[in-house]
DNA sequence: TTGATACAGTACCATTCGGTCCATAATTGT
DNA sequence: ACAATTATGGACCGAATGGTACTGTATCAA
């Protein structure tokens, strides 16, 4: 019944490229042809793929939500310890520190940024985003407390929140162009809030 | 010897005006007739006053910082201590909670945001700019040091580098959706790092 | 008065913006 | 073979972009 004539890019493809343009240059600051050319995808197929400019944004910014947090669960549970986990997350955030290549920082953190609160269906997801993330970093802080390296007697919800608004401060000072060794010595004091 | 007619705007709230428009909307999101309508000038005196958009924004972005780092510093000295100084920037960040209002955030952290390291002559504002905010929480540190309330063993450096972060996750959170509730429990958990 | 400057307004510029439309091409089930 | 269905690239759209230039007119110092 159906048929029609097969799609000549992968659909996956695209949407990460287009979420890594996204990334990299924010929502204002992409212009169609900017998504055009990182998709490889002609006007035609694009709008046909994503509606418009602001549902691949949509897209690609769950895209990358979701992603992210699977990458973070997986780590999580592969990691040797929660302690282990949390510092290697923050270690890996301050090793962005710019070289040649510009730190894109968290897109998620960029785009909180940008729209701040003025477009609801983004507010949306960005909430949703930082609600999952956060759970992650609980999880980690509860198997620290298990594993005995945070002491029981702490709240692991309010010190993950901590965590992850240490995250992003952290970001934020290798995009404002802190060093490695001056973001690295960071983790450590970060850290410290977690112990006795 | 030179004559002409004298300007009819003040030069200094026209330059408020469109700082703030920048502040808000961020530098591509600010359109001419957004920085025109704000400022009240026309095209002609726009032009004649800053000399281009880029322009405007850059003397923007200088004078949010030494506005932020002059009030920054007269808070400092007027503060009880180091500790209630400190203590009270941060629970300034965290009561920017949303309301009807949308938080802007710090202007030095959205600018470093959403350029990234891609306009060498804006990474050296923000550099500059951090740097001189850091100075002044480093020596927030020194004085609660002095004043008895953080270990003078610590170092000051790493720690008002540390307060600066987290200050900019915390303004993060904030941005993101985050109650009042949750980020004030913040501030504890972060100083609680320069405790002993 | 003269020369210089600044004003508001507007007409204009090329370019880019996001977005639509359509004629053609490719594939399918019948 | 054929109709139905879908993808493709490019022509085209109106609006907005940042920026220039030019009008008069007003206000000053010399």
């Amino acid at each position: 019944m159906t048929a029609g004539r097969p799609l000549e890019y992968d659909p996956n493809k695209a949407l990460d490229a287009a979420m890594n343009t996204f990334w990299r240059l924010g929502y204002e600051g992409t212009s169609l042809q900017d998504l055009l050319d990182a998709t490889g995808l002609s006007k035609g197929s694009f709008y046909q793929a994503f509606h418009s400019k602001h549902e691949a944004f949509q897209k690609s910014l769950i895209y990358y939500s979701e992603d992210l947090s699977g990458r973070l669960r997986k780590n999580l549970q592969a990691a040797k310890s929660g302690w282990v986990f949390i510092e290697s997350v923050l270690q890996g955030a301050a090793k962005e520190a710019r070289g040649a290549n510009d730190p894109r920082g968290c897109m998620i953190v960029n785009v909180a940024t940008e729209f701040s609160s003025r477009d609801p269906a983004i507010s949306a997801l960005v909430a949703n985003a930082v609600k999952q993330v956060t759970q992650i970093f609980v999880a980690a802080v509860r198997r620290a407390q298990r594993e005995g390296d945070v002491p029981a007697a702490k709240d692991p919800q309010l010190l993950g929140r901590y965590l992850l608004s240490s995250l992003s401060g952290l970001r934020t000072m290798v995009k404002a162009g802190s060093s490695h060794a001056s973001t690295g010595a960071l983790v450590g004091v970060i850290m410290a809030a977690l112990r006795p």
